[in-house]
DNA sequence: TTGTTTTATTAAACCAGTTTAATTTTTTTG
DNA sequence: CAAAAAAATTAAACTGGTTTAATAAAACAA
């Protein structure tokens, strides 16, 4: 379910045509094969990512050398990590294309300047991270009152759509359980 | 360590003295006793809280009846139920002083007319809610990373000011444990 | 300064979810 | 298509943290 970058932009704020130029200028559309690298563990996170379709995950390499998953963005979603970006640290996160995505990409500096020049863009960017905020205050409130199983469920019933486009191992890490517990809570449910 | 709201929108954007009278027509000033409440459980959260002095918490209760503390805020803090808040939905949560706590409340609407008449506060709340967000990435991250254990001393390494201020239950329901584990944890490591 | 309420401690029984290690199934690729 | 790699399943032993229930200590209010 393609959505471009300057539609998601029109549903929170207006945008003229004169604007879209200047929107054109400093952003860049790339598109990533499965399994590709748009952040690595050590580099600067030097952009924000618009997933316009596909699927992107953010993970870390955790203390048992193993991946630990922490965000998922589908069609619609914005990617980055804001720690590294804000403040152009080294940052501790792979991104990586789960499925072959067409992304935007917006640098450090093209963000800065773009929201001079478009200035309802501060308004735009404000209520995304204002709803990423309320997504991010629910989500811990899930993990506060349910059981892993619970939360799981709660997810794929959620979520269908990750069921069909992401591997079970991964909604597993996400979810913070392990692989073989979510094949033994799937056997038990049948 | 006292902090007003205006030096700290000054921290990120210029406000003039004609800025300021603007402000001071669309927030309040309020004093809340030790316990207060400033939101509850049914009704929707009218307005953002920024905490000039003292501390807040927001909790909701549970399955099993008893408070689960989701955040808390300390001085130079913003605190709201966002979700509530940008649809003007009810709420799930109380707010609550923990201590006796000075706080500048901005109501939805004025919140929006503020937003267009000082348009640099659209820029400081989206790098607040930025920050926020880089915040929530990060604890999200010790989640996922640390044993119970791990992300109780983490914790109050990290915040020794909660410690100080912050009755131990509460500390342990923030963190998701239960006050006989934290009891257990300090004896344990006396 | 005493009685009441709130907060913290103790200890034992318990269990939800992990670990380990092996096997099977599915997907990818040359 | 066959071989290799990636993903999913199974089952048993194990453990970090919870539950329960009672007591003790600290803070608060009259």
């Amino acid at each position: 379910m393609q959505i471009s970058l300057v539609d998601h932009f029109s549903r929170y704020v207006t945008i003229s045509d004169a604007d879209i130029e200047i929107i054109n200028k400093y952003i860049k559309r790339n598109t990533f094969n499965k399994k590709e690298e748009l952040l690595r563990n050590g580099q600067v996170c030097k952009s924000l990512y618009f997933v316009e379709q596909g699927c992107l995950r953010m993970f870390y390499i955790n203390s048992k050398s193993t991946e630990q998953i922490t965000q998922f963005a589908l069609d619609g979603w914005w990617m980055a990590d804001f720690f590294s970006f804000m403040d152009q640290l080294e940052s501790e996160y792979f991104i990586q294309a789960v499925e072959a995505s067409k992304v935007v990409t917006i640098e450090f500096q093209s963000f800065e300047v773009l929201l001079k020049e478009v200035p309802q863009l501060e308004r735009y960017f404000r209520i995304i991270m204002q709803k990423k905020i309320a997504a991010s205050q629910l989500r811990m409130k899930y993990l506060y009152e349910m059981s892993k199983e619970e939360f799981y469920y709660h997810f794929v019933n959620s979520f269908p759509e990750f069921v069909q486009r992401v591997p079970q191992y991964m909604i597993a890490s996400y979810l913070g359980l392990t692989p073989e517990y979510v094949s033994e809570l799937r056997k038990k449910n049948q």
